[in-house]
RNA sequence: GAGCCGGUAGCUCAGUCGGUAGAGCAUCGCCCUUUUAAGGCGAGGGCCCUGGGUUCGAGUCCCAGCCGGCUCACCA
C-alpha cells in the first residue's frame, strides 16, 4: 500500500470502532431481495399517499455514493449497478448499535438495509431504514461527487474507480454485454454452432499481421497468439459442421491507438453452401435487429453524424468505387502507369516501385474510405489483397468477397471461402514469396490447412466483424479503450 | 516511431513577471431529525511526475527521462 494520507488512516480507525460494537467490517452474505432499478420502476410513479397506504417493504444493498447528515439522521444514496436510490437513516427508527454504525458511516462503504418506501418532502422516492446491515468498509475516498473522475489514465487502470464514479461507463459496458448476446441469439436462432479454436498456434494465419509469440516449455516449441480464428473454422466446415462461429479474443503485436487494442475482440461465422450474397443479407439483418434490441432505433448518432442502418444499404464494387470517386478513366484499373500517374495527381505519396495492386489500394484508400459514412458493401476485392478468398468466376482477377464500411471505417470482412486446395496452395505459395522479399505481414503456409481443404470443404461464405468497433459505433464512442474494460496500457512506475 | 498538449491535496482544478502553495468537493471537530452539489462555524492535509541545470531564490525558465491524451505513420 501507499503511504496512507489522513482519510485512509481515518478509515482504518473506524475498523476497530466498528469491531468494539460487534460489528465485522468485512461480512458476509446479505439476502437483497430487491434492487433499486425495479424498486424505482414498480413504485417510482406512485404518490405519496399511496405509498403511505400500501406500506411497501424492502431489502436492498448497495455502496454510499452521497450521504448527508443532519445531527440525528441522515439521508444516503446507494448505488446498486446502474441504479441509486435514497435511503433515510433516523436515530429513532434504529437499534443503537445500528444508529453508531451510521455516524461512522463513510462514501463507498457498502451497506444493506430493510425497511419501507416513502417519499420525502421534496417527493424523491426513499426507503425509511429499520434494519440497517454493514457489509464492507472502503478504506479510499471517492472521486469527486460532481465532476466525477476525469483523468483517463486513472479511468482505464483503475476501472473499477470509473465505474464507481461514472454511471455513464456503466452504461457503455451493459450495451456492450447487449450487443454479444444479441449476437449470440441471433446465430443461434440461425442453425450455428458456437465452437472455440486455439488461441494459441504454431502457425498464426487467417489473417495479415505481426503475431505474439510464446513458448511452451514442456512441447519444447514456439507458439503464436493467434492474430484469427479462421483456418480453424475452415477445418470445422471440413469436419462437417455448416455453420459455425466464434466470439473471441485475437491479438495483434501492433501500435495502439484510439482504433487499436494489442488484443481485441473478433466475431467470425462460416455457412456451408453460401456465398457473399448471402452474407450481405445476413449482416443487414443482423445489424438492423440489433440496433432496434441495443438502442430500440436504426438511426444512430455517431461523433456527430447521423447513420441509417436500415437495410437495404449501398453495395459498391470496390473499382467502380475507386473510379467513380475520383472520376478516373478505367485504363487506370489495367495500366499500372495510369494507375500511377492518377495517384500522384491525387497528391497520394506512393513508392515509385508500388504494385499496381498496391496503387490502387492507396488510392482507395486514402479517397474513398473517409466518404463511406452511411453503410456501404465494398465488393469484388482484388485477388492479390484476398489471400484466402474465392476467385469470381466472372473475373478471375478479383474476389467474392465484400467488406462493410460505417462511419469511414471498416467494420466487417467477408468472402465466399477459397475451397480449392490447388489454388490455395499457390495463393499461400505468393504470399511466401512475399515474405521472402521482406513483408513481415505475408501470410504463412499452413500445410495441416491444405490437408484439410484436400479432404474437401463444401463451398461456404465466412465473414468476421470486430465487435470492439461495433460497441464504438452503437455507443458513440470515439475511443476503442472506452468500449474495453481494461484496455492495455503501459505498466505502472 | 514522430509532432503537439498535459502531469500541483483523495478528486476536480487555479497558480500572474521567478519571490513563504490556493479554491471547491472530500476529511476531522462542533451545531443541525425530510436533505439532494444540504447548510453554519472552526481545523488539518502537498515528493508541485522523476533527475539534472540556470539563479540569491524554481510549481513557474532550460535539458534529459517517465506516464498519459490527441494527431500522423503501421493496422482491424
Amino acid at each position: 500500500m501507499d503511504e496512507l494520507n489522513d482519510q485512509q488512516q481515518q478509515r482504518i480507525k473506524k475498523l476497530d470502532v466498528l469491531r468494539e460494537l460487534g460489528v465485522q467490517p468485512y461480512g458476509t452474505r446479505f439476502e437483497a431481495t430487491d434492487r433499486a432499478g425495479s424498486l424505482t420502476r414498480l413504485h417510482g410513479e406512485k404518490s405519496k399517499e399511496a405509498l403511505e397506504a400500501e406500506r411497501v417493504t424492502c431489502r436492498l444493498a448497495g455502496r454510499i455514493v452521497a450521504l448527508r447528515r443532519f445531527g440525528k439522521a441522515a439521508f444516503a444514496v446507494l448505488q446498486d449497478g446502474a441504479d441509486r436510490l435514497q435511503v433515510y437513516l433516523k436515530k429513532d427508527l434504529l437499534t443503537e448499535q445500528a444508529y453508531k454504525v451510521c455516524e461512522g458511516l463513510d462514501l463507498g462503504d457498502w451497506i444493506g438495509v430493510s425497511g419501507h418506501l416513502f417519499r420525502t418532502k421534496t417527493n424523491e422516492l426513499t426507503v425509511e431504514v429499520a434494519e440497517l446491515a454493514f457489509l464492507s468498509k472502503a478504506l479510499r475516498p471517492l472521486p469527486e461527487k460532481w465532476h466525477g473522475l476525469t483523468d483517463v489514465e486513472t479511468r482505464y487502470r483503475q476501472r473499477y474507480v470509473d465505474l464507481i464514479a461514472n454511471p455513464q461507463v456503466h452504461a457503455i459496458f451493459a450495451a456492450r454485454s447487449k450487443i454479444i448476446a444479441g449476437i449470440r441469439a441471433f446465430l443461434i436462432e440461425k442453425g450455428f454452432l458456437e465452437v472455440e479454436t486455439p488461441m494459441m498456434q504454431p502457425i498464426p494465419g487467417g489473417a495479415t499481421a505481426k503475431p505474439f509469440v510464446t513458448h511452451h516449455n514442456a512441447l519444447g516449441v514456439d507458439l503464436y497468439l493467434r492474430i484469427a480464428p479462421e483456418l480453424y473454422l475452415k477445418r470445422l466446415i471440413v469436419g462437417g459442421f455448416p455453420r459455425v462461429f466464434e466470439i473471441n479474443r485475437n491479438f495483434r503485436n501492433e501500435g495502439i491507438s484510439t482504433i487499436h487494442n494489442p488484443e481485441f475482440t473478433m466475431l467470425e461465422f462460416y455457412v456451408a453452401y453460401a456465398d457473399y450474397h448471402d452474407l450481405i443479407a445476413l449482416t443487414e439483418e443482423l445489424f438492423s435487429r440489433l440496433a432496434r434490441e441495443v438502442l430500440g432505433t436504426t438511426t444512430i448518432e455517431y461523433q456527430g453524424k447521423s447513420l441509417n442502418l436500415a437495410s437495404p444499404w449501398r453495395r459498391w464494387s470496390y473499382r467502380q468505387a475507386i473510379l467513380e470517386v475520383n472520376k478516373l478513366n478505367e485504363r487506370v484499373l489495367t495500366d499500372r502507369a495510369a494507375a500511377l500517374a492518377a495517384a500522384k495527381q491525387l497528391g497520394i505519396e506512393v513508392e515509385d516501385k508500388a504494385a499496381h495492386v498496391d496503387i490502387l489500394n492507396e488510392i482507395f484508400e486514402e479517397t474513398v474510405e473517409p466518404q463511406l459514412i452511411q453503410p456501404t458493401f465494398i465488393t469484388d476485392y482484388p485477388i492479390e489483397i484476398s489471400p484466402l478468398a474465392r476467385r469470381k468466376d466472372s473475373d478471375p482477377s478479383l474476389t467474392d468477397r465484400f467488406e462493410l464500411y460505417i462511419a469511414g471505417r471498416e467494420i466487417a470482412n467477408a468472402f465466399s471461402e477459397l475451397n480449392d486446395p490447388l489454388d490455395q496452395r499457390q495463393r499461400f505459395e505468393a504470399q511466401d514469396a512475399q515474405r521472402e522479399a521482406g513483408d513481415e505481414e505475408a501470410h504463412y503456409l499452413d500445410e495441416d490447412f491444405l490437408r484439410a481443404l484436400e479432404h474437401g470443404m463444401p463451398p461456404t461464405a465466412g465473414e468476421g466483424i470486430g465487435i470492439d468497433r461495433l460497441v464504438m459505433l452503437f455507443t458513440n464512442q470515439a475511443s476503442i479503450r472506452d468500449v474495453i474494460l481494461f484496455p492495455q496500457l503501459r505498466p505502472e512506475k
